[in-house]
DNA sequence: CTGTTAGCGCGTTCAA
DNA sequence: TTGAACGCGCTAACAG
């Protein structure tokens, strides 16, 4: 066969192997006249180290796994644009996991890259994960291990995560001063601290301008359609809400085609504020007010610190919860 | 250490570590007894077989890469989940690789691929690769390989793609039809193939309505803000279409917002229609008339057609250029 | 500065 | 049915 390994190089220089490769790695324990032979005839023929061979005698494969819930939504393909970045930087390669929001999928997955696979590996749970035994024995198996946006509060696994509560309290207490006397909360998921931080902002909101007894906590589960015909409820019943809160972009698309559906104005009759990373949100009918979370920054910080991890570097107590802020975008969705 | 390998099993077991091997295997050449033995303590101890060292051996990954220009666009996180999918029903795993329209850095992803890393891959080339070469290389270097969408007709490298020049014909004549009489076509890049027939279509389908004159090709670059600039020109110009065709999404939404910014009203003022895989696109003001592509499907062929060839299946004729239909969405963008 | 040797963990001979 | 031995391609320790 024409592989083009060392052996196949030491042989056309008659040179050993040994110092074929430590000419390739630039060791400086080789005679620069070897080196530049060397390079040049592997240079000639394409070579390219075979991977696995030195990931198996190094220990280390050069690469990291992202383990999240879908691609197909703005927030993720951002995030995984920011460790894109920084991986590529680092001469790492990145293999990318879709837990599909399901639990078992995610522990069998975290099961799979227990061994050696990756140098390390980031994940944002699934919305019906509700204990993090998985994670931590990843972690206790040795693995470097980030989480980010939805995380665990109640363990030592380095996050980074957004100001949910108080951009949420912020986005309700808007939708409180143009106007709305109850408001909607879509809740993705009652297991996942996010959505509860979420929650608890939109409730101390509440509390604050005296509408604590107004609450309206529509919890969704993973089933779309389920969610839909919730939602459908919720604008049609007698008490309709005036504002509605939706924690994901998901939600906001669908009270957008449901109002579209019972010719629900918004935001005369409906106000609406959501959580997005759509890049059209501007471009909606009406204009989306927007929690815009930096996805791009997410992606980036908790690859870095990734690598910090896998580089044995250790992390400043700063860098083991990292908090970035959201920003409120006020659109016509929720003005009067 | 406490690392969980096969000489471990072993040693607890008193058994060579060829025969745990083989139990684990499924071998038929070792006893029913012996193999629920070795199977129920590499469960115990969860071991996890080194993948390095196995692909190593058998020389073949079990994963497979996925090269495109950017995540942050419907249409290619859609592919890219159709392909995980398939993945992750074959025990496959998928590495992503994003050249961001960079034709340097695709060549020189590919280059890094050709060692083993990965059994097969697929590729939708950057806007400014111009030649294939580095496509063939790999292919020559018995690398299986699939391209999609944006892909090089020249070459025998199957290819899964969409009826380009025929939806563009008739999202051409749509707009003809809704009284437009000076239509631009943006084009993405004269260097690819999908590009081109998309504009063949447009080109078609004015010289069928004796409009071969007035032909307004806006041919666009890699850089966001240059082709803006471009846009706007055209916008603000003296003689300004009444018509534009976006042969990719983004330049949909970079019409829509520049039509805000100087108050042009669509559709009285400029009918827009574009290539877009959008799930907000019906929500927009005003709707978009999009053309879709079916992304997701795609992405499943593609894969589909990859695994083939890993698998060493012979490809049908039939299967080494495959058309996906795209749909056409009229919505208010495009009507009287 | 270069060569020899050993071994990473696994799968697959060949022997018993 | 099991065990011993080898080698995938590479790096690193040790020798010269």
């Amino acid at each position: 066969m024409d592989t083009v390994n060392l052996k196949r190089l030491a042989k056309e220089l008659n040179l050993a192997i040994s110092t074929v490769s430590r000419a390739l790695s630039d060791s400086h324990e080789v005679s620069s006249e070897t080196r530049e032979r060397v390079r040049a005839l592997a240079k000639k023929l394409g070579f390219q180290p075979n991977p696995h061979a030195s990931s198996l005698r190094q220990n280390k494969s050069k690469t990291i796994a992202v383990v999240i819930p879908e691609i197909e939504n703005h927030f993720f393909s951002q995030v995984l644009n920011g460790v894109e970045a920084v991986a590529q930087e680092k001469g790492y390669h990145v293999l990318i996991y879709l837990t599909h929001e399901d639990y078992n999928r995610e522990k069998s997955i975290l099961q799979v890259l227990r061994n050696g696979r990756v140098d390390g590996l980031m994940i944002s749970v699934s919305n019906s994960t509700g204990n993090f035994e998985h994670l931590e024995s990843c972690r206790e198996a040795g693995i470097p291990l980030v989480s980010f946006d939805r995380i665990d509060e109640n363990t030592d696994i380095p996050k980074i995560i957004t100001d949910d509560a108080a951009i949420s309290f912020k986005a309700t207490e808007h939708l409180v001063k143009n106007g709305c006397r109850r408001i909607a909360f879509l809740s993705m998921s009652d297991r996942l601290s996010i959505s509860n931080l979420r929650k608890s902002g939109y409730l101390k909101a509440l509390e604050k301008h005296g509408m604590g007894k107004q609450q309206l906590v529509v919890e969704c589960s993973p089933d779309d359609k389920q969610n839909e015909q919730e939602m459908r409820k919720l604008l049609q019943g007698k008490q309709r809400p005036d504002g509605v809160f939706c924690s994901i972009e998901k939600f906001a698309i669908n009270i957008y085609e449901i109002c579209q559906e019972l010719n629900i104005a918004i935001p005369q009759q409906l106000k609406v504020i959501g959580f997005s990373n759509l890049p059209a949100a501007a471009l909606l009918a009406p204009p989306l007010t927007a929690i815009v979370q930096p996805a791009y920054e997410i992606g980036k910080e908790a690859s870095s610190i990734l690598f910090k991890i896998i580089e044995k570097k250790t992390l400043l107590h700063s860098e083991k919860r990292i908090v970035l802020p959201s920003k409120l975008i006020e659109r016509k969705s929720s003005r009067e």
